[in-house]
DNA sequence: CACGCTTTTAGACAAAGTCTAGTCGTTTAC
DNA sequence: GTAAACGACTAGACTTTGTCTAAAAGCGTG
C-alpha cells in the first residue's frame, strides 16, 4: 500500500504527520525543511535548501540542514539523486522513477515511470541484495 | 567500427598510438596515467591514480592527474561513473555497459552488456540530445 | 523542578577538485 | 643556432561540499 504523497498544499499538521509515519520526531527544523522539500515535486541540493530556508530569518544552520536531509533520506521522505559530481540532489518523488541530467544546464527533470521500466534485474553479484536501481539519462541541450 | 580494447600486454608503444588515435598527444606524464588505467579493466578514483602513479617516485603532480582525466574522459579514453557523491570514478571500459555499486564496500562492477540493455528510450526533453545512459543496481552485502 | 535524552548550533575541520602564475619542453621561423 | 610561440606540467593556494565536535537548548517523564 502506498503512503499518501505530500502535495504543495500540506499544512504544518499535515507535514508533522507525514514526519511521524516514517519515524521522524517533527521538530520546528525539519519542518522548515520538509516544507520547502514537499511544496512541489523538485530536485534541490543541500546548499539550495539552506539558502531557501534561511532567505529572510536565519532558522536553521548549516549542519541541522546535513543532518535532517540525511536522516529524510535513511527515512524514505526524499530520494537522493546522484548525478553530479559535485553534490547531491533530493527528489521529493519517491515513488519509483528514473531521470534526465541535462549536463549543459544541469537541471534534472522526472522521468514518467511508466515511460521506462526494467522489467528484470541481471543477476545480483555473489552476497548481496538488492538496495535499488537508478537510470540516468543524460542530455545536452541541442542548438 | 570498434577500436581495438586496451589490454594489460600493451606496450608503451601501443598506449602512445592508443592516445594518439583518440586526439591525445602522448606525453610522458600522460602516458604514466594511462599504463595504469589500461593496465587491467578496472575503476579508479583520481586519488588512487595520483597514489599508484606516485608510489616509487613523484611523476605526476595532482594538478596534472585531474587535467589528464578530464581530458582521456572527453576524448573517450575512459568513463567516467558517478555512484558515490564523494568522488569520481574513471572505467577503463569505455564499450556499452552499466555498474553494479555495493553501497556498503564502495565496490563498482560492471555488468555484462548482454545482461543489460535498454533498447528504447523515452522522449527526450524538448530540445535536447541523448548523451549517454547509465544504469546503477546498488546493490548492500548480505548477511 | 530535575534528570536524561534528543536535537540544534557555531565553527573548526576534511576531502575532492579547480585555478593561477610561473616553468619546462618541443616545435617552428628565421 | 637562437628566438618566439605554444602546449603541457607544476606547486601550492583556493573553493566547495560535506562532516565533526563540544557545548547549549528543548523536551518529556517522574
Amino acid at each position: 500500500m502506498m503512503d499518501k504523497e505530500p502535495t504543495s498544499w500540506m499544512s504544518d499538521a499535515e507535514i508533522s504527520a507525514h514526519l511521524r509515519a516514517h519515524d521522524v520526531t517533527p521538530t520546528q527544523q525539519r519542518v522548515d525543511i520538509a516544507r520547502i522539500l514537499f511544496a512541489r515535486p523538485q530536485h534541490l541540493s543541500a546548499d539550495q535548501v539552506l539558502s531557501i530556508v534561511n532567505q529572510e530569518t536565519q532558522l536553521v544552520s548549516k549542519a541541522t540542514i546535513y543532518n535532517t536531509l540525511n536522516l529524510f533520506a535513511r527515512k524514505g521522505l526524499v530520494r537522493e539523486v546522484i548525478v553530479d559530481p559535485s553534490k547531491v540532489f533530493y527528489d521529493s518523488n519517491v515513488s519509483d522513477h528514473h531521470h534526465f541530467y541535462n549536463v549543459d544546464s544541469g537541471e534534472l527533470m522526472d522521468i514518467d515511470s511508466q515511460a521506462l521500466k526494467l522489467d528484470q534485474l541481471p543477476t545480483l553479484p555473489e552476497g548481496t541484495e538488492a538496495d535499488g536501481v537508478d537510470i540516468i539519462i543524460r542530455v545536452r541541450s541541442r542548438g
